[in-house]
DNA sequence: GCCATGTTTCGACGCGGAACGAAGCGATAC
DNA sequence: GTATCGCTTCGTTCCGCGTCGAAACATGGC
């Protein structure tokens, strides 16, 4: 037995203090920027950026440029996966911050260009997510045959959706929340569904976006945006 | 944000080359000596002595001295998950590797601690499920009355399973098949009677398993592990 | 009593890698 | 254009920790 077994050299990668502190931070399913992660960690940018490479060659993390800002997160839930069966064994545990808090109200929602962002439309994706109405890929999320009825309940067309040149149902980084929310055709007629059937309203010459009593019923009826 | 966060500590215990080595022996879920760890891991037993000794303070390792041996075995089940939960990392970077591999012993039928994993274990899962011998839940397994049968026919007692404080039949991800297979203390019960029956065969110093031609029959007559 | 075996403690060596300063590169702002 | 900001690359220093030799400490067999 002299090949050293596969799981060795991730526990060194997650074992360093500095490292840690930062998929520590990351922990909470945002995306940060090199700059705050090294601030996270009390180290330079220049020690960051060494330790950041490291992570994503090793595929821990996905790395977004966007402008000079160069944003991290963890790579898939695996890698949550693998932080908490590491704390478990530890005496403290880790609690992931999105599923505690429950009861946050849905602020600074808004549309992003002609779809749904902010705390609403990452809600609203994570809320399919669970329900398995989407699954999760690289770029872009799948329908699943329960998102399929999900949708046809709506009156979506999710085929003259799809039949569209422009891309699916993408991944967009959401620049406030950190986190990805359903863009492409399918996030737009989304949004144009909700907006016609009054759940969501949108104040005259403003992207911010509420929802409406009748949205609130509609949603809780799907199972939709609660804990 | 000073203060590590506290799974550093278990990554960087197991990010060591040498004390992954041990682990991995001890993955079968065996107690090893010092002795025999220091050579499953190629180093000299005074080196071996200060890992163990490390392994054992985090409580990651369990001793007990007989004579002059000292026997060392996985503290928990827990330890064994987070060792299951990197691997999944460190296999998830190679294209779908589990398709491919198929010549390796190890990806073919091996323990995971104390119940079966790999090819065997996830095809018997699966052939227990389409049964309707077990239910899938979210987390662990159901047995159904017919699974209840089916065990009793194999002398296995499903009530002492349930009664120990272990969970009872957790659905355990595998790092080379990527699929679940039956854990926890029902799955510990079910490995241990296919050993005892002679159906399954470990080689010495190996978690490498196979089917020896008794087992064939019987699962034959079970209806197991055809296709 | 003796010696052999299994394991631990002590001390010293040496390598790997984490850290930072300085400099370079690219993008944005003015 | 110039200035600034965010990040990376290069080179160097330095500390931590894994490693082994030597010796001590057990236990068991004789």
């Amino acid at each position: 037995m002299h090949a050293t077994p596969n799981f060795a050299s991730i526990g060194a990668l997650l074992g360093d203090p500095t490292r840690a502190a930062m998929l520590e931070a990351l922990y909470d399913g945002r995306a940060w920027t090199a700059g705050e992660l090294a601030q996270a960690a009390n180290v330079t940018p220049q020690t960051a950026s060494a330790h950041l490479q490291k992570l994503v060659q090793a595929n821990l993390l996905a790395v977004a440029a966007q402008g000079r800002h160069r944003y991290f997160r963890l790579a898939s839930s695996d890698v949550a996966d693998a932080l908490e069966a590491l704390s478990i064994l530890a005496t403290r545990r880790l609690v992931r911050p999105w599923l505690r808090s429950g009861a946050e109200p849905l602020h600074h929602a808004r549309t992003c260009y002609d779809h749904l962002a902010g705390t609403l439309g990452v809600s609203l994706v994570e809320s399919l997510l669970r329900q398995r109405c989407l699954t999760e890929g690289d770029d872009a999320y799948s329908v699943t045959p329960a998102g399929r009825a999900l949708l046809r309940r709506l009156d979506i067309d999710v085929e003259a959706a799809r039949s569209r040149r422009r891309s699916f149902a993408r991944k967009c980084l959401d620049w406030s929340e950190r986190r990805y929310h359903l863009g492409g055709a399918l996030g737009a007629a989304l949004a144009e569904c909700l907006f016609a059937r009054k759940w969501l309203r949108q104040a005259a010459g403003s992207r911010a976006v509420s929802v409406t009593p009748l949205g609130e019923r509609g949603f809780r009826e799907l199972n939709l945006l609660q804990e």
